[in-house]
DNA sequence: CGACGAGTTGACTTCTCTCAATGAAGGTGG
DNA sequence: CCACCTTCATTGAGAGAAGTCAACTCGTCG
């Protein structure tokens, strides 16, 4: 149950053992940890004194209000950075949604750095940014988008940004999804099926987690660009 | 129709007129402007060339949809600082709510000081930061509050965020209100009648845009924190 | 093998939206 | 200065989209 905290207790490498290289916008670092299917790697208030890199797997960062409802931010896959949209203290909690790993560098390391970097400076601000573009596109989807076009609008940001192929394995949950596109997971499921029996999208697997994009073309017309 | 073209050929004046003090965390600027009520300040996709602060007044940032619908991302008041979330484009237009009074300054001068500067570039992070952390907020209750929650978090955050005193004048319409909160004016309406209703608030001059928080205590009740 | 969790689907409910009417406030021009 | 027009806000009635509750299926896993 409460392993996280053991989990935690782990510490990265010090300073020397990371840096930020231009190229790739990614922080480097050999300090990795694994996290099982459902684990806490951080909670809302706590202090943050790492930010996270997703080797592997995907993580959701979510907030709760007191009587449970949830609202998932963002879905970091491999490749993305979190936990550096947060100040001093976290500001929601990061949870495993698959088996994860996640190099990490303590944040400390990472203000250090910018202090007299420039470039890693640059780096913070733009992945900030990003962060609050991401965020800025889904208040839209939230505030003005129904729940077709929010399903839609979710196949097509995973299918961009998940390894490039003919099909697409979801890591998260319907319930997740759902807590993402603030609806219900029945209402998720029932946009899925319309668009499979309007043949759109297809599931390939036995489970339901495989999707392969049909028409392309259509799913975008269902989202509804600005 | 296309004043505002005209206006924003204004050019403040250069580098040497503007600073950034850490007491205040403004910018401060000798360059001003004023825009008339429902005037757009800059268009979404348009080249972010300056940063602005607003004097006095109120404005509105929103994002569109192809058929017209509307989110407003946020409500800038007198201190706030906006356009500076955008990258070398703004994302998104922006529009005064009231005649609004805004300073600005180069984005690039911006640019050049943070540099040079570590004070100016901690700020821009802290800036931004501040932005996301205000998205993820929104991004909770657009996804999972439903309109009685919505309109109590309003009426407390605009309480919060406007000058000190028992009443509070709102700039914006119901309509501003109502696409700021993912619902529509009507739903704005009857919230604020049944909060009236249980004196919970009150009108107080003869437009209904002047609001005393009766009953502050019962209001956040309303509005469930997490 | 059985329990459990995940997903789908149906029936019904409910919250918010839509459409419409009304009244008040504010701006404009004769 | 006042009549007129437009905009804003409120309120009601009905419609509709999504939520809730529940049943059922299908894998997974102990």
């Amino acid at each position: 149950m409460f392993v996280r905290i053991t989990d935690r207790t782990y510490r990265p490498n010090s300073l020397s053992d990371f840096g930020m290289t231009t190229s790739t916008n990614q922080i480097v670092s050999l300090s990795e940890f694994t996290y099982k299917k459902g684990r806490e790697i951080f909670g809302e208030k706590e202090p943050a004194e790492f930010v996270f890199q997703v080797k592997q797997g995907a993580v959701r960062t979510y907030k709760l209000l007191s009587d449970g409802r949830r609202q998932i931010s963002a879905f970091h896959l491999a490749g993305d950075i979190f936990g550096l949209e947060n100040g001093a203290v976290h500001r929601f909690t990061a949870e495993a949604v698959t088996q994860t790993t996640v190099r990490l560098v303590r944040r400390q390391s990472l203000e250090a750095g910018a202090e007299t970097d420039a470039v890693v400076t640059r780096n913070l601000i733009t992945m900030t940014t990003d962060n609050l573009q991401h965020a800025e596109t889904h208040m839209l989807l939230l505030g003005r988008k129904n729940a077709l076009e929010r399903v839609a609008a979710f196949l097509l940001e995973m299918d961009r940004r998940m390894v490039p192929g003919s099909q697409m394995s979801l890591p998260m949950s319907r319930r997740d999804i759902a807590d993402y596109l603030g609806i219900t997971l029945e209402t998720v499921s029932r946009a899925l099926s319309r668009l499979k029996a309007e043949n759109v999208i297809g599931f390939v697997g036995e489970n339901h987690r495989e999707i392969v994009l049909t028409d392309r073309i259509r799913l975008e017309t269902f989202d509804m660009p600005a």
